[in-house]
RNA sequence: GGGCGAUUAGCUCAGUCGGUUAGAGCGCCGCUCUGAUAAGGCGGAGGUCCGUGGUUCGAGUCCACGAUCGCCCA
């Protein structure tokens, strides 16, 4: 006969077990089953970011896909209807760059003799393959998705609704092309957004050179302004000296101007304020070049000159610098742009042309050095932003970028974000700072793999925006033959008329920041006024083949807009956040997500950030097959999301072994069931176990509803450690209370302990299958195959109805394993071992225990255990401050230090009498010390006092424990089964201990016992 | 310079409404169990709860100021 059970082995192989169960739920339809179940239910509407497909899955990924998979599953359980469309973001810098390295390319004008359509087609090969590995990972890691029905950012469908949004931005007026100094990569050949300036790791440390440098004075010989710089490429494009209008300034005695409060301990033969130097003509560095020679360069006015480094004089380059910029504006400066695209000075720049700013910067100094302006050269390390894709230093330029313009959305937004639920809540701040602040959205790249900018700026001025397909279409001069996708190069084919010159305009040759692609995401996935449903109408374009995706209609879009959930990490805020909350309040005024969970970092082990190139990056698939995925998503669900999670090896270890205990608790009760026959039945659950409960058995009841209690609080408040925490100290509980103190009954085949651990398990497990997946359903799997009815995965159970957890009954428990642990710790104070029993416990202060004396008896081996006085030599007393706080206030302390003092006298019903005040008995807390011949061990008012006197019968008895103990070593020593009977030998010197015979026979399964002058011996019985 | 957050044992972190001797896991030391055994349990050492001041009968917890770290903005 098959056996009840499956039998576990020792440990669980998590590899092993994930891919059997990986295999179960493919061939179950687990999955299809629990969203066919939740049809219909209550919507939970949850909208996965794009995740960048160029990369297969890492561990950092991975966190924050667990916690999705936890709150999707969680809400499954609910039995809420869900969507679970993963998606794909498959334009932009991360892609473009990516293959560009793999092809070898390194710059903008390789790509282009590259080809620019075989060029987009690796990107999209890029992007299939990463999509593939992402999708295995993902599936390994056990997250329940609708894969292959995903959303790829780069199909037409996409695109076109983006293109909407920015018609739409275009006929509210909000679009412009503005001028202005922007960072600019000069190897990307494109200026970078100030969202994109956010993310991790654009600001690094860098060494520059630091300048001092004269600027002699006009019309004042032997005078000259110091300024500092520290980017020396920019002294070419210098137009202007800033100085501090309010700040003393001083000359020294060689005729060098600087601020005084830079140079206190030097002495100035002149000081004046920086007004009184305002205006002043002064000879550039490169005037003998042709831009700067024209230049009258002066002294302006800025009152943001820094006195704390430099010479407090700036030197100002308005087509090198954002604030020079601004300023040259103000003062209306010439600009000068020194260099290109690719950072290289323009022709025009004589013996600097051709040099990148960084190989311009030692002739530059050398230069100085020769015309004896230059007075200090050293270095300087500080935080400068590099391109968050190339890792190349970046510079500032002056062009022309396509902007939306902010300032009358900006409340709006501001209010939009109010009505978000922020976890954690300083994230929401953070938006709300990040709205408060932004500048205008800078949405154009001078790259090619993205988003087509629709904008057609015609030589007459005007400036069309097509707004989708159809209209390019219409309006479209040629080229509609070839266009492949709404992708460079096709799209740059296609002209249109112009409708105000009727000229043809060509489009202009920017693509769109990747955020529009990922911010459009809640329209263009859910069918936003989409008259009706387009079954694979988002697999075009790029995504044409790649996925089942239906553009769905309008209908369904009012359903699941907005999200009732998101999730990301936080540099997300600025990112898809910011771009999803910008295009949702442009398009339908309001915020496109109710509730946001984000989380911080993933770091190594030692806190540093994780870095393909830094060789500390950790692939997920190799951790899951290490470790198990369960491990790692452990892992994960233990770390409080708004910190930094130090991933690492030696956690995932602890991990297990965690793990290992509730392994061991449902391996306990299936050996033992199988051995003892006992049939678990699906009917019980829901009521609680039945039977003839113990009281220790509607603890375990108690316990698993309160857990069911604390973990639904955990899941609802968006706190998975919160849930794990519970669990673990649940698993404790449970195997190192319930079971340790049951062992008996299972071995006696009590039906209502199995019943009542099977239930504590089975209710366990579907708590934290959210957490883990594979696990849970695995033991779940093993714990009811042979319960009828039970759903066939924990999965498909649902969430467990628990009643009101008996909370007195948990109190006593609580208090009852208090004094278990005081009598333990006055035995181990004590020295006497366990194996010594004892006649007398008497435990004082607990009162919620006494109804469990027998435990206490048995727990701590002695005879009787008694509740009342401990007959004290000592008493201690101290004032139960939540209650006499309020009564005494300063009072207090003169009652507490003359309890202290001992300085008190006992009254009648155990209150007592102190410094004037009469004290109840509920208002103090009483601990005794005990007389000699006892151990005493005292904690929180409670106190357990050990009868400490041995009679030959309680030694006798002891060595019966030791001779047990002796025994059994020897049968494990031999290799006998559990189950093996032994003949026993005793030593002759143990011949009184055959008073015991019965007692020692059925703890060693031993079927005859005697002694001799051989010694102790066993040999098995056959 | 402005903002947000953090700071608790060697490490990683809990700490509820302000309450008595501040906890857990890991690591370390000792003990123990032996029907979970390459596990389990108990005990111990280890703390300026970042600092200072304030509110309060009472502050790790609330308030103010400061320090350090992280992040964001300028």
């Amino acid at each position: 006969m098959a056996p009840i059970f499956a039998p576990l082995p020792d440990k669980p192989d998590h590899e092993a077990l994930e891919r059997e169960i990986l295999e179960l739920w493919e061939a179950e339809g687990t999955f299809e089953n629990l969203r066919e179940q939740n049809r219909g239910g209550p919507r939970f509407s949850f909208i996965d970011g794009p995740v960048t497909a160029n990369k297969s899955l890492a561990v950092h990924t991975a966190w924050g896909r667990t916690l999705k998979d936890v709150f999707q599953r969680y809400k499954a359980l609910r039995g809420f209807d869900q969507r679970y469309q993963n998606g794909f973001d498959c334009q932009g810098l991360w892609i473009e760059v990516g293959v560009e390295r793999e092809l070898g390319l390194n710059s903008k004008r390789e790509i282009e003799e590259y080809g620019l359509a075989e060029f987009a087609r690796r990107c999209r090969e890029k992007v299939i393959q990463s999509a593939t590995e992402l999708t295995r990972g993902c599936t390994r890691l056990g997250q329940w998705m609708e894969w292959g029905n995903d959303y790829y950012t780069f199909s037409d469908t996409n695109i076109e609704y983006i293109w909407r949004f920015l018609k739409l931005m275009h006929e509210r007026g909000f679009l412009y092309k503005g001028h202005r100094s922007t960072e600019w990569c000069p190897r990307c050949g494109t200026s970078i957004s100030q969202h994109e300036l956010s993310q991790g790791g654009v600001y690094q440390d860098k060494t520059d050179p630091s300048l001092y440098v004269r600027l002699p004075l006009d019309g004042r010989p032997d005078e000259s302004l110091v300024v500092w710089t520290t980017t020396p490429w920019t002294l070419p494009a210098n137009v202007a000296a800033a100085v501090k209008p309010d700040a003393e300034y001083g000359m020294r005695e060689s005729g060098e101007w600087v601020a005084v409060a830079r140079y206190p301990d030097e002495r100035f033969t002149r000081q004046v304020a920086g007004s009184e130097l305002l205006g002043l003509g002064y000879r550039g560095p490169f005037d003998d070049l042709e831009p700067g020679a024209g230049v009258e360069h002066r002294v302006i006015p800025w009152d943001d000159v820094s006195l704390e480094e430099g010479s407090g004089i700036v030197h100002i380059a308005p087509g090198a610098g954002q604030e020079d910029f601004e300023l040259g504006r103000v003062h209306e400066l010439p600009v000068l742009s020194p260099v290109d695209e690719s950072g290289r000075f323009y022709d025009s720049y004589g013996w600097l042309h051709g040099l990148s700013t960084t190989e311009a910067a030692d002739q530059i100094v050398g230069w100085l050095a020769e015309k004896g302006v230059l007075l200090e050269a050293g270095t300087y390390l500080h935080r400068y932003p590099h391109c968050w894709r190339c890792d190349t230093p970046l510079i500032w330029r002056v062009t022309d970028d396509w902007m939306i313009a902010v300032d009358e959305l900006r409340p709006a937004l501001l209010e939009a974000n109010a009505t978000v639920e922020w976890t954690p809540e300083y994230m929401g701040k953070r938006m709300d700072d990040w709205l408060r602040n932004m500048g205008d959205w800078n949405i154009s790249r001078r790259r090619y793999y993205g988003l087509p900018l629709p904008i057609y700026e015609c030589e007459c001025g005007h400036v069309t925006l097509v707004g989708s397909k159809k209209e390019l279409a219409e309006r479209a001069v040629s080229g509609l033959d070839q266009l492949e996708e709404l992708r460079r190069p096709w799209i740059d084919e296609v002209p249109i008329r112009c409708e105000a010159c009727g000229e043809t305009v060509r489009r202009i040759p920017e693509v769109g920041d990747v955020w529009l692609d990922a911010g459009i995401v809640p329209f263009s996935t859910l069918g936003w006024e989409n008259p009706e449903r387009i079954k694979h109408g988002y697999a075009t374009g790029a995504a044409d083949g790649l996925t089942t995706a239906d553009l769905p209609e309008h209908a369904y879009w009012e359903q699941w807009f907005p999200a009732d959930w998101v999730s990301e990490m936080r540099e997300q805020i600025r990112l898809w956040f910011y771009s999803q909350l910008f295009m949702s309040v442009a398009l339908v005024g309001k915020a496109p997500f109710r509730k946001v969970l984000g989380y911080e970092k993933m770091l190594d082990e030692h806190g540093r950030e994780m870095h393909g190139s830094w060789g500390n990056m950790v692939e997920a698939e190799q951790a899951f097959r290490r470790m198990g995925a369960d491990v790692i998503r452990w892992g994960c669900v233990s770390q409080p999301s708004d910190r930094n999670f130090l991933f690492g090896i030696g956690s995932a270890h602890e991990i297990q072994r965690k793990l290992l205990t509730l392994w061991n608790s449902v391996k306990f009760l299936t050996d033992y069931g199988n051995i003892a026959g006992w049939q678990p039945s699906w009917k019980g659950l829901d009521s609680g176990p039945g039977g003839d409960l113990q009281p220790l058995d509607r603890w375990l009841v108690a316990r698993t509803n309160a857990l069911v209690e604390e973990a639904t609080a955990g899941y609802e408040s968006w706190s998975t450690p919160t849930v794990a925490r519970a669990f673990e100290s649940f698993v404790d509980d449970v195997s190192n209370w319930y079971i340790r103190r049951s062992r008996r009954r299972f071995w006696d085949g009590d039906t209502a302990a199995f019943g009542t651990l099977w239930f504590a398990l089975v209710q366990g497990a579907r708590v934290v299958s959210p957490l883990m997946p594979f696990l849970s359903d695995h033991l779940w799997r093993r714990l009811t195959a042979s319960a009828q009815g039970a759903p066939q995965s924990v999965h498909l159970a649902g969430w467990p109805e628990a009643s009101e957890p008996d909370s007195a009954l948990l109190d006593e428990v609580v208090e009852l394993r208090r004094v278990v642990e005081l009598g333990r710790q006055a035995r181990s104070t004590a020295g006497v071992k366990l194996r010594q029993p004892l006649r007398a416990l008497v435990v004082a202060g607990a009162t919620l225990a006494e109804s469990h004396v027998d435990e206490i008896a048995e727990e701590l081996r002695v005879k009787d255990v008694t509740f009342g006085d401990v007959e004290a030599s000592q008493l201690r007393v101290k004032p139960n401050l939540r209650v006499l706080g309020p009564k005494l206030g300063s009072e207090l302390a003169t009652v507490r230090a003359a309890l202290e003092a001992g300085d008190f006298e006992e009254v009648a019903g155990g209150g007592f009498r102190v410094a004037g005040h009469e004290l109840g008995a509920d208002e103090v807390l009483v601990e005794q010390h005990g007389k000699d011949g006892w151990a005493v061990a005292a904690s929180d008012g409670v106190t357990v006092a050990l009868d400490l006197s041995l009679d030959d019968e309680l030694v006798r008895e002891g060595r019966v424990f030791e001779l047990i103990h002796a025994v059994n070593t020897l049968r494990k020593e031999s290799g006998l089964e559990l189950t093996d009977r032994i003949r026993l030998t005793l030593a002759e010197s143990d011949f009184d201990l055959l008073e015991h015979r019965d007692w020692i026979a059925r703890e060693t399964l031993a079927v005859s016992v005697d002694s001799d002058a051989a010694g102790l011996r066993i040999e098995k019985a056959s």
